[in-house]
DNA sequence: GAGCAGCCA
DNA sequence: CATTCTGGCTGCTCG
């Protein structure tokens, strides 16, 4: 039987997203165009992945349905869309007539219903139907042949989340139809459907996977928690029934059900052309060349198919001698061809040798490109770390790196988005030179679907080239402002390090997140209702806008502070708040609990690995004082502070066999201080291991250290981090809760009393100002162009940067230095014991037991005399079952 | 994407 | 005269 496939567009859902997921952009003539691209980026990805023969976008009349005749509030609240919105939907659908797409509307009518309608009717004559909406209300009518696709964007990649019969219930909880109930049950604020009060996603979700539907909860309604939703729902159920036929989406809607009408014409056909080249669609227009079309002579074909110099597409045999001309120790350049994350192809350069190997087979491929990279020859790479880790999956166990220049580019500290090679090309060689190799569109593929070998290899030819003309030019910049120990001894060495860690992972425990996270579910749905009963309405908690109302409009409550927007609602807010009113520290509370629920708890779980581990991405060239980085997830903010968020920590555990050993320097900034000032009374403080911040409260407070009290020396403490940072009386003041004057004198006392440090803070500064750069002891740099501005503001933060980046940016070296020389001493001593993450001044191995007192060792070795300063320094070690345990 | 909020060293 | 302490990352809302 032949596959009949059927694709419905949510017309307005979709463009809706794509205005606001795409940056405003117009053509010449000023006609809005960005909603259009997005929503034709994604319906041609997902014609490419579905290839149905039948495909139509529906799209809403403003003529008013059947839902309004039952409920005359139904939508009236809906907001009109922004005019640049506005203008780009009949273009749209000029365009769609243009290209030969059906479009599907009628009076009386939503689109969902449409959808809803020719989904089922095309299912029922045998049709596999695709849905593709920013919907979810069309999740209800999912079946074993009707599945729907939602697009989402995240990271600038926009993928579908997709919805199965199959898998509906393992994912949702509750069936398609169900999903109607639980929309009776929540409501739905957009459409104006009204839903039963106080019953939120959460409690909804839960009462329908219990009762299946509302007649049944109804019924059972004594059996209902929480006591509230279930007065609610007896009050209300009328009201539950008519938002269920609200929210139900008609699947027999009066409307012409010819299918065949909507077959797929050509959509690169002249007319649409047309259209593409008045709408300046560049990359529709690419498409059509790339299909085979004539476009013209057209402004957007002069960057196209350029052909970079002497690279050759070869086979597996030309492979082999390419590989066997390379000669030993020789520097080679490679460019990987990578697309959705998959190795499609290799670049490779020998001497004015340039090939390019297309991924046919993968293990062909990697068989033979795995020689490559295990032979003797060194390469020159950019981002040589993400490589390692990709190959590694491939089976590729040895990597010699020569030079990275995503790292160069860092420490030169002159590309100001440095991790893309487009940047780096353009600050190295000038736009001009750089174009010269390729064009921009061919350096920043690198991450972007390419369409075919040709293109693939054409971009990486391109992308080598800047690279062999950049990578002299660097080499040379770092002998200039002597960054090469930095480079060839820190930061290289360092990479291996990271790249191990993040491929070793951090074993985490999802059934103990789990639990966590339904115990602060319980008490958020509890504070929810509190707040919304004290509030009086409903309204959405997350909402700084909506909080703000209630509390300072409805409550009539004074506001404290303001933003640039409106009133502020942060902590400090709340908490004076608090002492008057009790929904502040229920919303306090709040906060705190969904804080943890959202971005630990579900942020965690999101990124636990089929290994059972999380394996974050340690970012080695953003932070500009020359720290460490962590991405996706970002484990250098696992709460702490709490005791409730600490308790995630015993979520983090060693791997089967193995314990944590914990290592975190002791005070390390304020020692790299007193290197730094040379001031007498730190680096005395430091070598008696003295407690610095009461010695610094009873100078400050001019009393005998054996008085210094908490009070003192907290405040003491506050400013001696303050100092690092560039303080100012006014934040120190926030900081400590003291009047602006008295925190002045403090600052005052603190420059009288350790004036040597004062010395060192105005010598930063103005070295850093003369230079135009700050720069720790090692000769790592950030340059600072901000001192040299008029306004005050910027160059107050100028002169904040150069105070503070020697000495976050030397403990930062220093502790880089460290976790190489305690790396290379686990591997020399052949331990199993290994280092798994790195915390700022912190490092946690995972440890074999009987290796326990050996590491301890190395770690006080290695760590301590990482660097000889002024001050010794100090680390705290211990170990655990759990990072909570070994903290 | 901007703005707010809140987590870490 | 004004000036709101450094460096990060993520989640959420709003448009």
């Amino acid at each position: 039987m032949e596959n009949k496939k059927l694709m419905l567009l949510d017309g307005l859902s979709l463009i809706n997203r794509a205005f606001y997921a795409l940056p405003p952009l117009t053509t010449k003539e000023g006609l809005p165009t960005n909603a259009i691209i997005g929503f034709l980026n994604i319906m041609l990805k997902l014609i490419d992945e579905e290839t149905p023969e039948y495909v139509a976008v529906a799209f809403d009349l403003p003529a008013p349905t059947f839902r309004h005749k039952q409920y005359e509030e139904y939508k009236a609240t809906r907001k009109s869309f922004p005019d640049e919105l506005k203008q780009q939907i009949p273009m749209l659908k000029e365009l769609l007539k243009a290209m030969d797409v059906a479009i599907v509307q009628e009076e009386g009518y939503e689109a969902d219903d449409i959808m809803g309608t020719l989904a089922t009717y095309a299912e029922t004559v045998g049709y596999e139907v695709a849905v593709v909406t920013g919907d979810r209300d069309l999740l209800q009518i999912v079946t074993d042949r009707i599945k729907v696709r939602i697009p989402k964007t995240s990271k600038g990649q926009t993928t579908t989340e997709d919805y199965y019969a199959a898998d509906f219930v393992e994912k949702m909880g509750i069936t398609p139809r169900e999903y109607i109930d639980m929309k009776a049950l929540m409501g739905d604020a957009s459409d104006n459907i009204p839903g039963v009060p106080s019953i939120g996603e959460k409690t909804a979700l839960k009462i329908i996977m219990e009762h299946s539907n509302i007649e049944t909860a109804i019924a059972n309604v004594d059996n209902i928690k929480p006591p509230r939703a279930a007065q609610n729902l007896r009050d209300f159920a009328d009201q539950a029934r008519l938002s269920k036929e609200l929210a139900t989406i008609m699947l027999d809607a009066k409307i012409d059900a010819d299918i065949s009408k909507l077959l797929l014409g050509d959509i690169m056909n002249p007319d649409a052309l047309t259209e593409f080249r008045r709408l300046e669609l560049k990359s529709m227009l690419k498409r059509a060349q790339a299909a085979g079309k004539s476009i013209d002579a057209t402004p957007v074909g002069s960057t196209l198919g350029r052909q970079a110099t002497q690279g050759r597409i070869i086979n597996l045999n030309e492979w082999n001698s390419f590989l066997s001309g390379i000669g030993e120790g020789a520097t080679c350049f490679y460019r990987l061809s990578i697309e959705n994350g998959e190795i499609v192809g290799i670049a490779a350069q020998y001497d004015d040798n340039l090939v390019y190997l297309p991924n046919t087979s993968n293990s062909d491929f990697f068989a033979a490109i795995i020689p490559f990279f295990e032979s003797d020859c060194k390469v020159v790479a950019f981002d040589a770390k993400k490589d390692i880790n990709l190959l590694r999956r491939h089976g590729v166990t040895k990597y010699n790196l020569a030079f990275d220049l995503l790292l160069a580019g860092y420490l030169l500290n002159n590309v100001k988005d440095g991790d893309n090679l487009n940047d780096v090309s353009l600050e190295y060689l000038g736009s001009g030179i750089a174009m010269t190799y390729a064009s921009e569109a061919q350096i920043s593929l690198l991450d972007e679907p390419i369409d075919n070998t040709q293109e693939a290899a054409e971009a990486a030819f391109a992308q080598i080239t800047v690279i062999t003309q950049v990578y002299p030019i660097m080499i040379e910049a770092l002998g200039e402002q002597n960054l090469n120990s930095l480079y060839y001894e820190v930061e290289l060495p360092l990479l291996h390090v990271l790249a191990d860690m993040e491929c070793l992972g951090v074993r985490c425990d999802g059934e103990f997140i789990r639990d966590y996270g339904s115990k602060l579910t319980t008490v958020i749905d509890r504070l929810t209702a509190e707040i919304h009963n004290m509030a009086g309405s409903e309204f959405n908690i997350n909402s700084t806008k909506q909080l703000a109302k209630v509390l300072f409009e409805d409550m009539g409550i004074r506001s404290i502070k303001k933003t640039k927007t409106g009133h502020s609602t942060n902590v400090e807010v709340l908490e004076k708040l608090a002492r008057e009113h009790e929904i502040a520290q229920k919303i306090l509370e709040y906060r705190s609990h969904t804080k943890l629920r959202s971005t630990y708890v579900d942020g965690l779980l999101a990124v636990i690995g089929e290994d059972g581990k999380i394996h974050t991405t340690f970012n080695q060239a953003t932070a500009a004082t020359g720290r460490l980085s962590s991405v996706e997830p970002n484990l250098q903010n696992i709460p702490v502070r709490t005791l409730l968020g600490r308790e995630l920590r015993r979520a983090f555990v060693p791997s089967e066999g193995f314990v944590f050993v914990d290592a975190d320097y002791s005070q390390i900034e304020l020692r790299v201080l007193a290197h730094l000032s040379q001031d007498e009374t730190f680096v005395e403080a430091f070598k008696q291991n003295q407690d610095v911040h009461r010695i610094t409260a009873a100078r400050v407070f001019h009393v005998p250290f054996d008085d210094v009290t908490d009070e003192m020396r907290r405040i003491a403490k506050a400013v001696n981090f303050g100092i690092v940072y560039g303080i100012s009386a006014f934040s120190l003041a926030d900081d400590i809760k003291v009047s602006v004057r008295e925190a002045d004198g403090f600052i005052e006392n603190y420059f009288v009393r350790y004036p040597d440090v004062k010395r060192y803070i105005d010598t930063a500064v103005a070295d850093a100002k003369q230079k135009g750069y700050a720069e720790t002891i090692f000769g790592r740099r950030r340059n600072i162009p901000e001192l040299a501005q008029a306004n005050f503001n910027t160059r107050s933060f100028g002169e904040r940067a150069a105070m503070n980046m020697p000495v976050q940016g030397t403990a930062a070296d220093i502790i880089k230095i460290a976790m190489i020389k305690v790396h290379n001493r686990l591997v020399k001593e052949e331990l199993e014991s290994r280092l798994i993450l790195q915390v700022h001044d912190e490092l946690l191995i995972e440890a074999k037991p009987d290796e326990v007192d050996k590491v301890k060792d190395i770690l006080m070795d290695e760590m301590e005399n990482a660097v000889s300063l002024s001050v010794p320094l100090s680390i705290d070690i211990s170990t655990g079952k759990s990072w909570y345990d070994a903290k």
